[in-house]
DNA sequence: GACATGACCGATG
DNA sequence: CCATCGGCCATGT
């Protein structure tokens, strides 16, 4: 049998992570990241979606920064296409951000990691 | 192997 | 808003 390497495993993971975020909702790279099982390494989820095929079709769109910002450049051909995706799936950017609600608490981590905000 | 660079994060000033 | 810092770590030079 092929052996996965570590690496390989965790790069299909945080593909499946980011491929299961669905439309109209964002998701930050710090939380693709722990969904994928890699807390800590949001810079690693970044590295997956630029080296990602485009065959995949990885929503990657849906993947803001913490803040909220988009990770391009404002302005830049990435950043419009991205606001234009995002945009065609309901979710306003305005200035470049969009609207995180992340609810304060949780009951479980579970919850605080899945649950859409109401 | 050292060093710089990122589609990042969170805290701090 | 900006800048800096410590974490994170795969890649490229």
């Amino acid at each position: 049998m092929s052996r996965a390497t570590a690496a390989e495993t965790m790069i299909a993971r945080i593909r499946a992570a980011v491929a299961a975020i669905p439309p109209g909702e964002t998701c930050s790279y710090g939380i693709v990241a722990l969904r994928a099982g890699a807390p800590g390494r949001a810079r690693l989820v970044g590295r997956v979606l630029r080296e990602a095929p485009a065959e995949l079709q990885l929503p990657w769109h849906r993947v803001v920064r913490a803040d909220g910002r988009l990770a391009f450049e404002t302005g830049s051909e990435a950043w419009h296409r991205q606001t234009r995706l995002l945009a065609d799936e309901g979710v306003q950017v305005r200035h470049g951000r969009v609207e995180l609600r992340f609810r304060a608490q949780a009951d479980t981590l579970d919850e605080l990691l899945w649950r859409p905000p109401a």
